[in-house]
DNA sequence: TTGAAAGCGCTAACAG
DNA sequence: CTGTTAGCGCTTTCAA
């Protein structure tokens, strides 16, 4: 990889010296740096003449802005760190996390905003994330799923860094925390509707199959779980996952032995669903005339290959990384709130502070 | 999100105002702007006395440079660009590939040289990723598993960046293409290795389902396994499939009525041997007792977990993230080759031109 | 060994 | 509307 790079095909327009500066392209057009900076800019109220003058001359030189001299002076970078706490394991197989990913991506890059990605290892790792953060080489932050001591908050506020959360956060509107700014579905109200769909087709005995308590995502749903069922919540029919097939499937026996005449399940994810649906297959329970089942997600690769394919409750995965960086983007512009839009998803609705949560879909499959 | 972020405990010492400048470290030192600089970049030659009172005056003011300015003046940006083809479905549920990445955030973060992350979308984007490169916003890029006619590599070239890429591109010395230094797997060899095994153990018909034809660890992998035949060597025995456990267990069922006397299989990854494992088991066969298996890739989630748990051959993805990062970043600092240190996994070795091929290792668990 | 001074390429008042 | 003029914060000759 020698840094003298040969030009290919020596032939091409653009010459290959040094960059042109804006003082060339302002020498080739015949006016002032300023004014030039004012064309690249897109500032109004440059004669026409000379905004096809400048074009042409940035055309002919292929000229491309120096950004170190651009951030230099603006104290804008244009770029934008999206920190993931490494121990997330399940980022390595989430597959919901990418598509995350992915619409920040495109938001990002729709704002001419670079991506800055920061996998943050152990504790000793926060020091470096700090300093970076400090280092002025990002404009804001966007974060995930964050546990109830997780220093990241402490830290972006310290390097005055705007940042906003993937998720509710643990300690929404809880201690002295200070409230964040964050994305999530709408967990809550997702699982509502998962169970009213249940009760409405006649079962009693809906059980819930509930995700791992320290994650929002799963108190969330098993709150609307209650919400849906008020008196005649049971304790005996909800049954600990852990969001994973095989929990579901645990949870599933349990909750046949303890409540054989369950009618009706309510799973926190579809991963879960498919463990709970293949135990209840085991058992010779038929989905959904014996046993109703709702997943929760619409996770694809799995709720539409399950066997009776599943109903759930779709969330917009994508959406909320758009919606994350929109809100980010938008607050560094010193703009207020955002315009409803609606991105590409369904409408964003938002509840406290600045924070958005997105509405979810039930999807009737065969499950319910 | 004010961007007048308030002051969290008000008391720290930094003073929180405009970030502190070379300046204002030099003043509080009592030394020129220069030294504060040769002390702050670690160059030798400054007396330890003054290095002290620097670091002190640094210390005191909170002081972090400004990326900026130090890369308007150095034209280094401290930034590496990690390209990724959206196309690639596979990203979203190949566990690898955040390895990959996990890897190369690594080897980048102990280099203090940030990740920029492009996922590149439809042709369009090429244009904006041209750009980006031309704009001098990073000192080198990654980019994977390039096709036939993938435009990164001219765009690089052009743009005059230093690029290394993930996997052995398809057109590897052949046509007038350059060639481009890339850091892979051993494909061919694991292959053979993994087909040598099965041989020892006395097996005779030995078959092979193959991955796509267009990705070069599909063929080198077939490869791998005609080298280990030779003569023996026989159409009828090999499948094509295409690294998903349906195809693998398509493939091993043709395999099956095509070739009944089939006594051991070497499929090109885990995933297609989960797949033929399925099948084989449901034809009646004992693996390995009927039918040895060995798979590729190592890819645990699967491997261990498969019935009897699968004999492989194992790749160290993370350690080809961290080679790829490596290898960049010295040709960066002007510097040769990479010291044969071994970094975090097993050897590395040259072949061509600077690219590098990583060895592979068997793991025998109990198909094989 | 240290300091003075000259920019890197760009934007943003401020005049004209 | 357009040009002139200061820097942004840092590195790096060049002298001392």
């Amino acid at each position: 990889m020698p840094e003298t790079s040969p030009e290919p095909p020596a032939g091409s327009r653009p010459p290959s010296g040094p960059r042109p500066t804006l003082e060339a392209v302002a020498a080739r057009a015949g006016v002032s740096r300023a004014t030039v900076s004012r064309v690249v800019n897109g500032s109004t109220g440059v004669r026409q003449s000379l905004v096809d003058k400048v074009h042409r001359a940035v055309e002919e030189l292929g000229y491309v802005p120096n950004h170190a001299a651009r951030t230099l002076v603006t104290r804008r970078t244009g770029a934008v760190a999206v920190i993931i706490p490494e121990p997330e394991v399940r980022i390595f197989s989430d597959p919901f996390f990418f598509r995350q990913i992915r619409g920040i991506s495109k938001e990002l890059t729709a704002h001419d905003t670079q991506l800055v990605l920061m996998l943050v290892e152990a504790s000793g790792d926060f020091d470096r994330v700090s300093r970076y953060l400090a280092g002025g080489h990002v404009d804001g932050a966007l974060a995930f799923s964050l546990h109830t001591e997780d220093p990241i908050p402490s830290i972006t506020r310290r390097a005055g860094i705007p940042t906003v959360y993937g998720g509710r956060p643990v300690w929404t509107a809880t201690r002295d925390r200070q409230a964040v700014p964050y994305v999530d579905a709408d967990n809550r109200g997702g699982a509502r509707v998962a169970v009213r769909l249940l009760l409405d087709l006649g079962r009693t005995r809906v059980a819930h199959i509930a995700g791992p308590r320290d994650q929002t995502s799963g108190t969330d749903r098993l709150d609307g779980y209650r919400d849906a069922l008020g008196a005649a919540y049971d304790d005996s029919l909800v049954a600990q996952g852990g969001f994973t097939p095989e929990s579901g499937a645990r949870a599933m026996a349990h909750l046949l032995e303890r409540r054989p005449d369950v009618d009706a399940v309510f799973a926190a994810n579809d991963l879960m669903a498919s463990g709970a649906l293949r135990v209840l297959k085991e058992h010779g329970r038929r989905v959904p005339e014996d046993v109703a089942l709702v997943g929760f997600d619409d996770m694809d690769s799995v709720a539409e290959s399950t066997d009776p394919p599943l109903t759930t409750v779709r969330q917009d995965v994508e959406g909320q990384g758009r919606l994350m960086a929109r809100l980010l983007l938008h607050g560094l512009d010193g703009g207020g709130l955002l315009d409803g839009e609606g991105a590409a998803g369904p409408l964003a609705t938002t509840p406290d502070g600045d924070s958005v949560i997105m509405p979810t879909t039930l999807v009737r499959r065969s499950t319910a």
